[in-house]
DNA sequence: GCGATATAGTCTCACTTGCAACTAATTTAA
DNA sequence: TTAAATTAGTTGCAAGTGAGACTATATCGC
């Protein structure tokens, strides 16, 4: 008889770990800083780059939905965490880019963030982070996801 | 200047890959046989086990809110993929169990997802994807997530 | 150059889900 | 014994999200 234990079926694990996890780290921009997961991405997606970026290209990267990361913007605009500039090259986009007040408040919220990351990953060695890292890394890259080691100049359609 | 790349940041790839293989799984349950995800969740406990078991189980070991259960197990005594007794010793609770026609669709559904899931993993050799579970596994461990080698009866409060 | 097609971003709608209140049954403790 | 607290399961409500329509702009093909 055919069977399927839940909990050694990958694809379940994933997603219960990556809701955990997330879980885990919005509280740290959640309750401190009143940001929510789409917020979260729009602000680590810009405060990343130098360069300001449209908000079809924080969509792709983060593989969010647009009209997510549109409310998110507008959201972020609200609170003057981000602003917004006109493209004259070309006039259906619009360039973001985090304010003085954004990047505050990125500069502060990072270093928790990654020693959230480090209290996570800390059932680990050094050697089994790295090795997990690549794991997750050739998974992402047969799932066609974006990764770190492709530059973000190099994002389809973009 | 602290900066945080979202590509090489885990909690974000986690949610991200979760998201990405589910979606990749779900279209074999929901467009062949109109189960969304926490109905997927009811059948594969159920399915796993022998004894018939309560709603409040499936909730704590999916990790799914017992709301969401209880609106998956209404749906599936609906289309009459499983059945509800009363529980002589505990009139509160009700047992869970699939019928006939609930197995029936849980043994055709099986083979496929685990081919999926074979489908995903195929980028990792045997003794990566064996390294990759047994990673997954200390980090579910250590944020205290159910899993295999730990007997469902031994699930807390059960 | 101009009509057809595509793209950026916003908005409405429908759906899903978590929260919390609620009912019914059980357990605890005085 | 009985009042208070706990637990299983359901339901109403509100918040969040994706799909897709829509507007404005840009590009493509003839």
């Amino acid at each position: 008889m055919t069977r399927l234990d839940l909990f050694s079926f990958v694809p379940f694990r994933l997603n219960r770990l990556g809701a955990e996890v997330s879980a885990a780290l919005s509280s740290e921009y959640r309750t401190r800083y009143g940001l929510d997961i789409p917020e979260w991405r729009v602000m680590a997606t810009l405060g990343f780059r130098d360069e300001a970026c449209s908000a079809q290209y924080i969509s792709q990267c983060t593989r969010t939905h647009k009209s997510t990361i549109s409310r998110a913007v507008t959201s972020l605009l609200g609170r003057a965490l981000l602003e917004r500039v006109a493209n004259a090259d070309d006039r259906r986009e619009f360039r973001l880019r985090l304010t003085h007040k954004g990047r505050a408040l990125y500069e502060e919220l990072i270093p928790r963030l990654l020693r959230r990351e480090q209290e996570i990953l800390g059932c680990l060695s050094a050697r089994e982070r790295d090795e997990f890292a690549r794991l997750l890394g050739k998974i992402e890259d047969s799932l066609d996801l974006v990764r770190a080691s492709r530059p973000m100049s190099e994002v389809e359609a973009y």
